[in-house]
DNA sequence: TCAATTGGCATACGAAGCGTATGTTAATAG
DNA sequence: CTATTAACATACGCTTCGTATGCCAATTGA
């Protein structure tokens, strides 16, 4: 049999990952000795160095675990809703409380970027972004946002959350700084909606309209 | 007279500064040496030291000079219009050109973060962000957007505006993808627009209503 | 079944780079 | 005029990374 074999090839790899993903995430990616964590897996350096070629390299594989998992979940969210726009703004929420999670603040949006690059380059290419752009592309279809390019939009968009989430994390009193990020949030996508009247959609997105104080300062 | 010495030790943390935001601006903050950089202003890490504690002092004190330009440059940008909404947007796009430019956006928005941490928490508090912040209060008071926490605004779009530049920076046609861009954020800014009539203000903000396409995909 | 070879992984080695501890010199204070 | 402080340079050790090398197990082909 060639399975085992196999098996536990994937294996070490699922551990070396497993155990970058622990310490890129605590310590930090500059912070964690390579000797150290391979060493918690029960592992050396060598076979760090054969199967990702480097620490980079290593870091990309964790990146683009975290990524799919990100990917999937955000998936999911967006298509509970039969509304369209609920979706997306689901899933913009759900984007920020993603963001809120020390392990993906940590790897993914801060020592990804600074080690790797700018995310738009990533072979990953960052699938939320992707995502995300198909959600506004539909919507755009639909007609119930403007005739924007849904890629800059979804750019735009995951930068405003990403920031927010940051600082709701860094906040001192996180639960007031959430809501009012989400709601000037909210009120900054409402931006992106058709105002026209309404057109193809026969029940147009009030979805958010409750929530927004529509009367000045 | 005790004035010759004084000047030599600022000239000194000058030369620092300047041959390490040189360094970090190219090489980026991780590959640049400090023997090689500060050898390169004619001084050994020994100055580096007493003067700026490690290598992470050394880059807050780049970011710390960087930010005062770039805050004295976003001010001069927003009073310029004697329409405030029109400021505001002046300030948002100068804000995007700046994070256009490498050195800004690999030491203050991409190794700054990483090594420093959230830029919420910096010393400098990320002057922009007040800056931002302050000429969302005064258009909240005027009337001319919708009652959303200033800071958070600023956050949101600040975050966007960054995403924006780097999504422009690293693309293959920064013109196409620029203007692509700037559209979709003007439609997101237009979120933040007061619409239940006009109020405090005789000129409504018109300034960016030309430019958006209100009719759907 | 039995070489031969490949590939997974460990060990050993060299090269930087960082931080600290220790000088050395010049300026200020008393 | 001496003593002390402050601005730097020099020297050392420690950690970490990357590569080169070696070993052993598993697969392959006859």
């Amino acid at each position: 049999m060639h399975r085992p074999r196999k098996e536990m090839i994937a294996e070490t790899r699922a551990k070396l990952i497993a155990a970058a993903r622990q310490a890129f995430g605590t310590l930090g990616y500059a912070e964690a000795s390579m000797d150290d964590f391979t060493a918690s897996a029960g592992l050396t350096r060598g076979a760090l160095y054969h199967h990702f070629g480097d620490k980079k390299g290593l870091l990309q594989a964790v990146i683009a675990e975290i990524d799919a998992e990100m990917s999937a979940r955000l998936k999911v969210v967006s298509a509970k809703p039969d509304n369209l726009w609920q979706g997306f703004v689901d899933e913009c929420t759900a984007y920020i409380e993603m963001a809120l999670e020390p392990e993906i603040q940590r790897i993914v949006l801060r020592d990804g970027p600074a080690v790797l690059g700018d995310p738009s380059q990533w072979p990953s290419q960052s699938t939320c972004i992707r995502s995300m752009t198909e959600s506004l592309q539909r919507l755009r279809d639909e007609g119930t946002i403007l005739a924007v390019d849904p890629e800059a939009a979804a750019r735009l968009v995951s930068g405003a959350s990403l920031h927010a989430a940051q600082w709701i994390a860094n906040s001192n009193d996180p639960e007031a700084t959430s809501k009012k990020a989400v709601k000037a949030f909210k009120v900054l996508l409402e931006g992106l909606l058709n105002r026209t009247g309404r057109l193809h959609q026969p029940d147009r997105p009030s979805a958010i309209q409750p929530e927004v104080d529509r009367s000045p300062a």
